[in-house]
DNA sequence: ACTTGTCCTGTCATGCCGTCAGCTTACCGA
DNA sequence: TCGGTAAGCTGACGGCATGACAGGACAAGT
């Protein structure tokens, strides 16, 4: 896809270069972490990457597209969500095994790249497209499997006809997706990390199936 | 509870104090919905105002302190959302219609607010005890109704015993209000918003009651 | 050693931040 | 009517981030 790494007065990155880009994109990963998004500032990033605003600013446009950047490497990542729907069943206990493991992975990667991912749902919440295509990029994947496996049960009659299976995927996806970004408000609402999960699998494989799953 | 409006240097704001309080106030809201958090500078508000910088400090602290007064004038208003759930009923096709105006009021709600909540939800999402706060203070009002609704059901042996009522109800709470965000999003999906709502509905009945609607 | 092209930084103009002293305006009691 | 007092506002300033540029450092090939 990324045929050369370029700078952005258009010469081609070497060796050296991509590797202090690299660091720029690491440091800045590890800057959205720690502070918020508001805050970070050209400066910060560079003094922590040992090298100057100057060089930032041969990278990246800015900081937006420096984040783009690194959101898009994690959308690749992302890819592996794939593996927690596609081909599995939703049916018997089977169908409760899935429910169970695609709450587990997904919370997991959400976990693991919070601090991008809330970038990402804010660009795309104030109507940015980059953002949101990215966004779409990284849950596609989820979404299409479980809008397929919604259709599939329709087709076999054990689902409503007048349900829409994009519309309940989508739906399913935006939880996950939400309630994974807020996982600390439940602590503190008395729900602990370890109950959240069951009571998740267990609203994902009613609304895709329409019953409760035989454990 | 707030007995009176102070400045940040202590002062107690007179009539014409508050009106320019406020005057920023609106202004600031305007800006949050016309451009990104991010890019939002103090001097522009206050040009907006017709006031200038200076005068923006002498009333907060800061730009994230502006946007928590702002945040808590909705609040306020949000408390019509505990109208939506609290003492209907949950069964036959009345509960079918609680959860239709549930999710009707709520996006709604969002849709209203969406530029302020859209900070809110960062500030929580990025830990800050404050916005945090506040989005349980806007939430909590729904959020307790479903829940007592869930273990209501489970004492009557509705709903199963190992069902968390906190859990489902927070995790429906925020499926609502991630989907409110992304409402775009599901346009370029290929979902139409008055195909969405009757499939929310349709989650959020199965959620709380594990049944499908009669409708 | 020399050349070439990559890579980095010092420096500078610009503009926003956040603060302060000081000016203007409104209110109030004598 | 006339100060006196507190509220209300702003010009100006040091400080820092931004973004552009030109030139120096460096690596690799010849």
């Amino acid at each position: 896809m990324t045929g050369q790494v370029r700078t952005v007065d258009g010469r081609v990155a070497g060796r050296r270069g991509q590797a202090t880009r690299q660091k720029l994109l690491d440091c800045l990963s590890e800057m959205l972490s720690s502070s918020p998004y508001r805050d970070v500032k050209v400066i910060d990033v560079a003094r922590k990457a040992g090298t100057s605003p100057a060089t930032f600013y041969q990278y990246f446009p800015d900081v937006e597209g420096a984040v783009l950047e690194i959101a898009e490497q994690m959308a690749a990542e992302g890819a592996e969500l794939t593996g927690l729907v596609q081909g599995r069943s939703w049916v018997g206990k089977a169908g409760w095994q899935t429910a169970q493991e695609l709450v587990d992975g997904f919370l997991e990667f959400w976990r693991k790249n919070d601090a991008i991912l809330r970038v990402v749902d804010l660009g795309a919440a104030e109507g940015d497209k980059r953002f949101y295509k990215l966004r779409m990029k990284i849950l596609n994947s989820v979404n299409n499997s479980l809008s397929d496996a919604v259709a599939e049960l329709q087709s076999k009659g054990k689902v409503d006809k007048d349900v829409n299976p994009a519309a309940v995927a989508g739906a399913l996806v935006a939880m996950l997706a939400a309630v994974a970004s807020h996982q600390k408000g439940f602590q503190t609402w008395g729900v602990k990390q370890a109950e959240l999960k069951p009571n998740l699998a267990l609203l994902v494989h009613l609304g895709i199936t329409g019953k409760k799953p035989t454990k």
